[in-house]
DNA sequence: TCGAATTTGTGCGTATGTATC
DNA sequence: GGATACATACGCACAAATTCG
C-alpha cells in the first residue's frame, strides 16, 4: 500500500484515516497538527494542510481553530427509525431511538420537540411535478418542520398537500384541528381517503446553505434526503422532503416479511 | 448575500453555485478555469483553486487535467429499487429500475450481471456482533457480489450466513444448488428458517480505497451503506451490506400500508 | 507527427488574522 | 500576553493530461 509515486498528501491522508477506522486514533482524540505532521512525515505544510483538509470535508475530524483536529465522534449512534411494523402512520416515516445499538450504551432519551409553520403556497415545479399538479396554477398546503432533540437541530421537513384535496375539510391544516400531530395517513382517512402506498427515495447531495444554517453543518456538508410520496389508489396524495445530515444520523427502515409466498 | 467579510474564495465558491444550481451553467457546461477565475473575478490563485476544490469535493464539478471543470451530469438518473410489494425476497433487496421518472426519458433497459464469489470466513467483529455470534469462534459462510450495468460497476454487496445454519444444507453456498440466486428468504425457507423481518439502516460516509477502486470512484468520495440483517423469531440469520456510490444512485423503499388500522 | 498552449494536480514558502489555551 | 493552531490569502514552480494548430 501506498506506491511511491501517490501525492504526497495521500500517504499522509490514508495513514491517518487508517489510524481513524483502527481505533489508534478514536474518537474525541486529537489528530497530529499540521506542524506535526510536517515534522513527523517530512513533508511540506500544503501537504499536511492537504491532508487535514480533505479529512474535514469527509467528515471524519473537526477542525476547531485555535485548538487543534479533533477525531469526530462516532458518527451515526443516533437512528432515524422507519419501522412501518410498529408506526405505519407515523408524522414523517422517522422517529428517533434513543437507544444505541451496542450494550451499556443505553443513554438516556433525548427531549424532542417540532417546530412548525403551514402556509398556502403554489408548490415548486419539482413537487408540482411529483403531485401530478400544473405548475404555476395548483395551490398546496405547505408545511415546514424543524425537529429539535435537546434543543439541538436534527431534521427539517417540509410537507406538500394538493389543496384540492383538504381545502374546506377539517384537516386542511396539519397542526390543526382533531388530528393535529397524528400523521398523513390517519389524517386523509378521516375524510375519506384511503392511503395505501408510500414510496420513499434516499439520496445524498451537498447541503444547500439555508439548510447547513438551520441544521448547523458547514456549508456543503453532506446531507441525507429523502423524497417521500404517499399514494392512494395510484394517485399522490402527499409529498414530502426530509433533510438530516448525513454524518450525524443513519435511517433505519424495518419490514416484516409476508408469510405463505414462497411455495 | 455575500457579505464584505467573507473569505474571498467564498464569494466565487456561492457564485459558481449559484449559476450550476440555477442553470446558467448547465450539467456538462465547462466551469471558468483558474486562470478565468483569477482574471474575471479579480483574486487569487489560492482563492481560484480552493473554489474548484470545494465544488469538486461536494460533487457538484468534475476535473479532468488539462481539459477542464465540467458540470456533473444529472446527480441521481438511476435509482436503486427496493420495493418489498414486488419483491419480497430479492437477492439484496436492491433492483436496478430501468425506467426515469421523468417523461419522455425511458431509456433502454441496461445489462446487469453479477459477479460472485463464496468463502468461509471468521467474519469482521463488527459483523459477529450484528449476527449474535462469537467473535473469533463461530464461522460464517460469506459472499461477495459485483453488480455491473453494462460492464460498469454499480453495487458492491457482501453477505454473511452463520455457518452453523446452513452448513451441510444443501443451501450451504448461496450461488449453487437448486436456489442458487433466489435470494436469502427463500434459501432459509427451504432449510426451515422463516424469515419474518428485515431491517435496513442507511448511512454515508467516504469510500474505503479498496470500494472507491472497485466502483470505480474518487477515493473518499461519499458512499451509501445499507447494513441488512434478515431475522427469523428475532434471531438474525443473515447480515449484508451494500455499498453504491451516492452520487451516482439513489435508494427508493416502497411499502404497502395496512388497512383497517385507523379506526 | 510534433510541439506549443492550456488546464488541472501537486508541491513549496510566506504572510496575516483570529480563536484557543 | 504569549504560544499554538487553524483559516485564509498571495505567489511561484513543475508534472501530467489534454487540446489544437
Amino acid at each position: 500500500m501506498g506506491a511511491p509515486n501517490d501525492p504526497v498528501y495521500l500517504r499522509v491522508l490514508e495513514h491517518l484515516r487508517e489510524r481513524i477506522r483502527g481505533g489508534s486514533l478514536p474518537p474525541g482524540a486529537r489528530v497530529p497538527s499540521r506542524n506535526a505532521i510536517i515534522a513527523n512525515y517530512g513533508v511540506g505544510e500544503t501537504a499536511a494542510k492537504h491532508a487535514l483538509q480533505v479529512l474535514a470535508a469527509e467528515g471524519l475530524i473537526e477542525a476547531r481553530a485555535g485548538s487543534g483536529s479533533y477525531v469526530r465522534r462516532v458518527p451515526a449512534p443516533s437512528c432515524l427509525d422507519h419501522d412501518r411494523l410498529r408506526f405505519p402512520g407515523s408524522p414523517f416515516g422517522l422517529d428517533e431511538q434513543a437507544q444505541a445499538s451496542g450494550p451499556g450504551l443505553a443513554r438516556p432519551a433525548r427531549r424532542l420537540a417540532w417546530e412548525h409553520q403551514t402556509e398556502q403556497v403554489l408548490p415548486p415545479p419539482a413537487i408540482a411535478r411529483r403531485l401530478g399538479l400544473e405548475p404555476g396554477v395548483d395551490r398546496v398546503t405547505s408545511t415546514r418542520y424543524l425537529l429539535t432533540a435537546d434543543a439541538e437541530p436534527v431534521q427539517l421537513a417540509t410537507s406538500y398537500e394538493p389543496g384540492r384535496l383538504t381545502g374546506g375539510t377539517p384537516v386542511a391544516m396539519p397542526e390543526q384541528g382533531p388530528l393535529a400531530g397524528r400523521g398523513v395517513i390517519e389524517r386523509m382517512a378521516a375524510i375519506g381517503i384511503r392511503v395505501d402506498e408510500v414510496v420513499e427515495e434516499v439520496s445524498v447531495r451537498p447541503s444547500l446553505r439555508a439548510e447547513a444554517t438551520t441544521l448547523g453543518l458547514p456549508s456543503g456538508a453532506p446531507v441525507l434526503l429523502v423524497e417521500r410520496l404517499h399514494l392512494a389508489s395510484g394517485e399522490p396524495v402527499e409529498a414530502g422532503e426530509i433533510v438530516v445530515a448525513a454524518g450525524r444520523f443513519r435511517l433505519r427502515y424495518r419490514f416484516g416479511v409476508p408469510q405463505g409466498r414462497q411455495p
